[in-house]
DNA sequence: AAGCAAACCAACCGCTCATGG
DNA sequence: GCCATGAGCGGTTGGTTTGCT
């Protein structure tokens, strides 16, 4: 490379900033504003290429910007977002106050996808990885974690799991097409067999042998439909949660479990779902009611899913280990609290 | 203490997109 | 419509730091 347009006629300094020139930077800046990039080498005295500067500015000299290690919160944010819009860095930032692209990059790229890999979920898809795919060393060898495979999850994120009071829980941020990725195809022999849309990256979209094979998943294909706001209209038929730590699945009737470790569960129909229901249930769901049922029935519903699922015939019904389920592996949908959530309620639209 | 590898992170590179002439 | 330019973004590189043997 000959060098930047913006600075291929001059001779230019790479490599890092010294202390005197982020001062010349910053003053000029802080006086002028930057105006016009490719003009500030110029006007600042630097011997620097205008993309340099900018880039100085933006990931170091910003005077909004927010330093040391990333917590606990903004690492949920992080894994949250990064599931919906997938690696749009600069996207990400923007719900991190005082973060840059790069930093959330660099925090991914060294910290989190390592965590999310010894947790067993592909840091890109955030599904669970087949066991058979899985690195040798893998820390996690947690049954459930091996015989879901491909099944996508969902969490409540961390701040749920403290007592949060009900009425700041908002539902999952799903963007209106996102209920493709809630359709998720009744998994058939072989784990190759079924797949589903990335509404982000619009990577594989369908599996035709099971589109071919599978009324149901075919039925419920509706890129034009959306998801069902189901979940922001429940206060009124659910009990208060004590605890609020939850979890949820999709089974192959493309119904969303929402656990909590409390005395209830709530079970909804995605919209997947809507053309199964009778008369009667697609009115609640209309009405965005939901069903309850009682915590006892849950291990019923987990076993059903178990089958329908096509679980490794190793799998020890006893071993599932829901707290492990709800604290460690579960990635996805997105609950937060309102003080937490104001600067994401639009992302999954901006895409 | 020295050597090495892994982790971290700032900066660069190349690309796309928007804008204006 | 075409081209030049600038801004922004994501992927990658390479220097530095840290931890281990």
């Amino acid at each position: 490379m000959a060098g930047h347009r913006c600075c291929s006629k001059q001779k230019v300094k790479k490599g890092l900033w010294s202390p005197e020139e982020d001062e010349k930077l910053l003053k000029h800046i802080t006086t002028h504003g930057h105006g016009s990039w490719s003009s500030i080498p110029k006007l600042a005295g630097l011997q620097r290429c205008g993309k340099s500067c900018r880039l100085r500015w933006i990931n170091y000299l910003r005077p909004d910007l927010r330093r040391g290690s990333f917590t606990e919160e903004e690492e949920q944010i992080i894994i949250d977002v990064h599931r919906i819009l997938g690696n749009r860095w600069a996207q990400i930032a923007k719900h991190l106050p005082g973060r840059t692209d790069n930093e959330v990059k660099n925090f991914w790229n060294s910290c989190i996808k390592k965590k999310l890999l010894s947790q067993g979920l592909d840091p890109t898809t955030h599904n669970l990885i087949p066991c058979h795919l899985r690195a040798p060393n893998s820390s996690n060898n947690n049954k459930m974690a091996c015989n879901q495979s491909n099944i996508p999850v969902f969490t409540l994120n961390s701040q749920m799991t403290s007592n949060v009071p009900l009425e700041n829980i908002k539902p999952p941020l799903l963007p209106n097409n996102y209920h493709s990725t809630l359709i998720q195809p009744i998994p058939t022999s072989t784990t190759s067999d079924y797949n589903y849309q990335n509404p982000i990256n619009n990577n594989i979209v369908w599996n035709n042998n099971i589109a071919n094979n599978n009324d149901c998943c075919q039925n419920s294909y509706d890129p034009t439909s959306t998801f069902p706001d189901v979940i922001s209209s429940i206060d009124d038929h659910r009990r208060p949660i004590s605890s609020t730590s939850g979890f949820g699945l999709l089974d192959d009737n493309y119904y969303s479990l929402w656990g909590t470790t409390n005395n209830y569960m709530v079970v909804e129909p995605t919209c997947g779902a809507k053309d199964s229901l009778d008369g009667n249930q697609q009115q609640q769901v209309q009405n965005g009611k939901v069903c309850e049922m009682e915590i006892e029935k849950m291990d019923e519903l987990v076993m059903g899913i178990e089958e329908n699922i096509n679980m490794d015939s190793s799998f020890d019904s006893s071993s599932f280990d829901l707290e492990f389920v709800e604290s460690t592996l579960m990635s996805g949908a997105i609950c937060a609290r309102d003080d937490l959530i104001s600067s994401m309620d639009d992302f999954a639209w901006n895409f």
